[in-house]
DNA sequence: CAGGTGTGTGACGCGTTCGTGACGGGATTG
DNA sequence: CAATCCCGTCACGAACGCGTCACACACCTG
């Protein structure tokens, strides 16, 4: 399993100390003024708290977005009541997701794995780039070489999982559950007519064909 | 003559008791993170410095414009050097006209003057522009390639929400909550007819389809 | 080559979602 | 106070998305 960057604001930092260090699976700063840091390679999860009538957290929020090295941070606002408003800002300011606070440490690391066993679901500003292909969350909307493809919500959220999944075999199975489809319980021969449309809207944007089949397994996305 | 409220951030603030006091024409208050507040009717006035490397400016900016109290104030950006790209963004935010820093006290009310005796030149900076469209704050006019389009007021708030947004998508919660109605609650299908209604003008006036629908989800102004 | 297994894809149908004309009430204007 | 404009809601038809099926084809094995 990855190392795993967990990035907490102050409040939630207060304490940090307590949480469990498990050197193996996860690594745990504070989110500073002075920006972040990652410590290591691997995913980075940060939280970040919802200061009411201070854009601090917002702030932190589009720094994080803003920055190369942390802008595919998975990040979480934590804010104090449920109000859309304020749901609003914050995956406006780049948010991928908000809880309402306060969090104990056990469930920001219930949240973290929660979202790990997810693929995390990430449905903000963050960019997605591979070769010619990109990937924008935001729009929802994925391009070749800077031309729009057009997707169905179904294809895109597949082409999406293949990207955060490159260069490995996804048997059907994974893709059923990647696409969040448990209930009712899906036909994995459905699988298939997924990736044939999904390879003739990137036929048909002039794109290649990145979806390899690999008999009697399943599919990969092919990388480089 | 009216009485004028002058707004500054922090910074030219600092300054701000060595302002000569002439109450009958000019009241002075900074703005601060608790937001702003009209200390007497008449028009407002505000300069927002623009912080490097920092959002606050832009986010102050914002505020004003979303506070229906302060919608109408004047906002004047004061920039840090020149820059085309923060001119864009500055103006994108709401900001009605910028100015290179830093002011002075005397330079700020000879601003204020001469923005006063031009009357009518009011927002003659605040406009936006997206391609072919141009959109003009303070006319509460659209413009595509030049040529006016005639838009109902919810239309222009509608076509201003989404050029401040754009491409991204904005649920139907997004847009009825970024016009500022949510008393009393808006049916949703009822953004479909907005929708519906402000493409009707957009090609009417010849301009293109720059929203995309995008099903199950919302809608994006497709820039580029 | 025959038999078996696995995959690609056109066609179909159902349920959902969207676009829009029509209507009516409230606000605005003259 | 009448005329006009603006806008929220409704309802209906059309368009769309997608899961399934059926059949053709591809690949493997002996």
């Amino acid at each position: 399993m990855d190392v795993v960057n967990i990035f907490l604001t102050s409040e939630l930092g207060e304490s940090l100390d307590d949480f469990i260090h498990d050197q193996r699976r996860f690594t745990f700063d504070r989110l500073g003024p002075e920006g972040p840091r990652r410590l290591v390679e691997g995913p980075m999860w940060a939280f970040i708290d919802w200061v009411m009538d201070d854009l601090a957290g917002l702030e932190m929020c589009r720094r994080l977005r803003a920055d190369p090295r942390t802008a595919d941070a998975h990040v979480t606002m934590v804010l104090e009541e449920n109000d859309a408003e304020d749901r609003r800002r914050a995956l406006r300011a780049g948010a991928d997701d908000y809880v309402v606070g306060p969090l104990t440490r056990t469930a920001v690391l219930d949240r973290v794995l929660a979202l790990q066993s997810r693929g995390a679901e990430r449905h903000a500003t963050s960019r997605f780039e591979a070769g010619a292909l990109c990937i924008d969350m935001a729009a929802l909307q994925a391009r070749w070489n800077g031309e729009p493809i057009m997707l169905r919500p179904n294809e895109f959220r597949l082409l999406r999982f293949f990207a955060e999944n490159p260069n490995r075999v996804l048997t059907r199975e994974d893709l059923i559950g990647g696409l969040g489809k448990r209930e009712p319980p899906i036909d994995e021969r459905t699988v298939d007519v997924w990736i044939g449309r999904l390879r003739r809207a990137l036929k048909g944007a002039g794109g290649g064909n990145p979806l390899r089949t690999v008999r009697s397994m399943g599919y990969v996305f092919d990388l480089n």
